[in-house]
DNA sequence: ATAACTTTTACATGATGATGTAGTGCTTTA
DNA sequence: TAAAGCACTACATCATCATGTAAAAGTTAT
């Protein structure tokens, strides 16, 4: 069974994109459905040549290729979209992990590694150079205890995931075992220690800052 | 100019963690440091063997991977660690990955990709099979209005932002230029549609779902 | 235009939360 | 051992929140 793959290209830059087209299809199982200088009108075109997946350029003239990943994740979360940049700055890499890309490929990598990369992510997986992964990962190892915990002890700790989880005091003295004005006296501390005088502000914070 | 890379390693299975040592004594730039059949002393393995990199098994008597990998993690966040494990399942991934694993390798994978990631890691890489990388992937990618953004009007929105942001009642109605009154209104309906009972559990859920 | 719905406002009330003061008991440290 | 610090408890008070009912005002649809 022989499973080809449908692609199409966005990408300005018309000696890069024609040669890149010229080497894939070399290979059988690629095939190029449409290759744009921008990504305009990225719905009609997804539309009309339904690919399988898309090799998205970032800086392109007209609309961005991040706005265009957006608006084709939003339209048909099936359609699979590699990025092709020359950026590989935490705020592109983020966005468009974050917004559904499938792989983050440098426009210096080889004409191999993306051909291969267009299959991994056919196959279910992710296509990423290492250094790029690394960058991703970075988003969300937790800067934690990056302040130090706030110095929390445990029994705030214990009190401030339970206010996260949404008990009220009543509730939380009854898991802990302890009267109600014992929690207030945790709780009191915690709003000292995160600088903060609420609880929507306190969870928001242990959130954020992944004290929980 | 040559530069060596000495790894530890933290796999109970003798045959797997003896072949994987043998096979990686052959790679001149690869010094084993270390080979344990547990991670039961973990910081003073690392600190008695200064290794460069931490191969870890997740399965393991007496102190799982992860825990291993996060008292490495925060004695010294410089040394890179590759899990080197049988599980791929999501939990798996993501607590490894949030806990500073640098890498995420499956046993099944050939002992010449674990060369090669040991050199991707040290090159300031992340060590990941495509299968692994999207599902950490899709950790961030915002499954947000997965459940139809729970059907917000703007003015929920609004309202429930500036609730995440620590802000009281008067306060919001003092930002949108309504009466308390309606801020209640709006808060009341924000509780029913995210099914919670009060401020913190909205705030909790409103981050985590990442409606804000 | 009228019914149906949404948004805004008003009023009321019981519950919960935020903060302060203070006393007891236990542990740590000088 | 005395001083200091932390955890727990108690009591008090005012503010804020959660919820209900209800009535204008504005919108949408038939």
């Amino acid at each position: 069974m022989v499973s080809n793959t449908c692609y199409i290209i966005c990408e300005d830059n018309n000696d890069y994109r024609e040669s890149l087209v010229a080497f894939l299809e070399e290979d059988p199982e690629l095939i190029c459905c449409g290759a744009f200088p921008h990504a305009q009108d990225i719905l009609n075109i997804v539309t009309t040549h339904q690919p399988d997946i898309v090799l998205m350029d970032i800086d392109m003239p007209g609309k961005n290729g991040i706005d265009a990943l957006k608006e084709i994740k939003q339209f048909n979360p099936a359609i699979e979209v590699i990025m092709l940049t020359i950026f590989e700055d935490r705020e592109n890499v983020f966005e468009a992990i974050c917004s559904g890309a499938s792989g983050y490929l440098l426009k210096n990598s080889s004409p191999e590694t993306i051909a291969a990369s267009i299959k991994e992510v056919m196959k279910g997986g992710a296509a990423m150079t290492p250094v790029i992964a690394r960058k991703a990962l970075q988003f969300f190892q937790k800067p934690s205890k990056k302040e130090g915990t706030f110095q929390l002890t445990i029994q705030e700790q214990q009190v401030l995931k339970l206010l996260v989880d949404g008990l009220s005091y009543k509730m939380i003295a009854a898991k802990m075992n302890v009267v109600m004005d014992t929690v207030r006296y945790h709780i009191k501390k915690i709003y000292d220690k995160l600088h903060v005088h609420s609880a929507p502000e306190a969870v928001a914070k242990a959130i954020r800052d992944r004290l929980i």
